[in-house]
DNA sequence: TCGTGTTAGTTTCATATGCAACGAAATTAC
DNA sequence: GTAATTTCGTTGCATATGAAACTAACACGA
């Protein structure tokens, strides 16, 4: 039981009982929600690894890891492989290029491109940097069997797929609830 | 102690080969960032079905799901279970009050603290989006069988718990990989 | 009663974000 | 060839963010 409209409620202003409204919407049951703040947590605990030590953040190092599984590419591809912005991959790329992590080569062919490389410098802190990101994944996954460590990635992959669904076609405002 | 310091680090300042590094960390398998795409892929998804029609952020939702779900709460208790930043619950509630979607009442008997509470019209407009988000989760799983919904679930919890593990103990700086 | 410490919440400030407008280069239309 | 259009990437601007400093209120002990 709630406590319901108790004449606590209408005290001032046009104040409404809350009413809970069950097979409505529990926060902490709500799978956009959960995902958020599970991967805000994942995110900032990784984070933590290389922000203090290098100077590094999280666009910067994901550009990093790009460069590192792809070799050298272009920003729009960085872009897309990504899912960050243009703006924020352009400005980590920047900051790379100051922190000399990474180099830029316009494209002789196409002059509006560049070519993003690591420096020597750029690879030795990726180097540094993938250990330890990938023993923090470890231990997130920590006791999780291999079965169930598939079953995650095949979910998680539908679920992208899904979002994808949801997401693309951007203008289509409501899902016919209307 | 670091991994190798192979002699391919000490190649030139410029421009070293990206060196694909297998066994290394290849980004998309690695796990916090799939779930940080993800989630952000989803949380737009949601977030244009209220930000255009009624002109509320992420943060704003959060506080009224909570409102509309547990009913009138403190400010400290929307932070912890929304596990957003405290700054950001104070700016929504500050926000939400202006728009006079909720109600903020000091506690007579500790005056630090206020309650928070619906509106008639914040729990009008809350129960507006209600359906909506519920429809784009819907989407979201479409396709789930209830097994693979059920595994999710205990999947996503775990994840949780672990993260917590590896975001709790702020401090440890490594995993012992120095 | 007065300190000292703690807690709730807000404000400050420096940084991060992303849309939109932009410049430059390439491509297409005429 | 030149004008219109598209594409790549950057910059401007207004907003969002969060760490740290701060205010206000409570709690405890002397």
């Amino acid at each position: 039981m709630k406590p319901s409209a108790s004449p606590l409620d209408s005290l001032d202003l046009s104040d409404a009982g809350p009413i809970p409204d069950r097979d409505g919407l529990v926060l902490d049951r709500f799978l956009p929600y959960r995902l958020s703040v599970l991967a805000n947590t994942v995110s900032r605990a990784i984070a933590r690894l290389y922000a203090d030590r290098f100077g590094i953040t999280i666009p910067e190092w994901r550009v990093l890891a790009i460069l590192g599984d792809s070799g050298p590419v272009t920003s729009a591809e960085i872009r897309d492989r990504t899912a960050m912005d243009k703006v924020q991959v352009s400005r980590a790329i920047q900051r790379l290029v100051s922190a000399r992590l990474v180099s830029r080569r316009t494209d002789p062919a196409d002059r509006r491109r560049a070519t993003i490389a690591m420096t020597g410098k750029g690879n030795g802190v990726y180097r540094e940097i993938v250990p330890l990101a990938l023993s923090r994944e470890a231990i997130l996954l920590e006791g999780f069997s291999a079965e169930e460590r598939e079953q995650l990635d095949v979910l998680l992959n539908r679920l992208g797929d899904r979002a994808g669904a949801i997401a693309g076609p951007s203008d289509d405002t409501a899902g016919g609830v209307d």
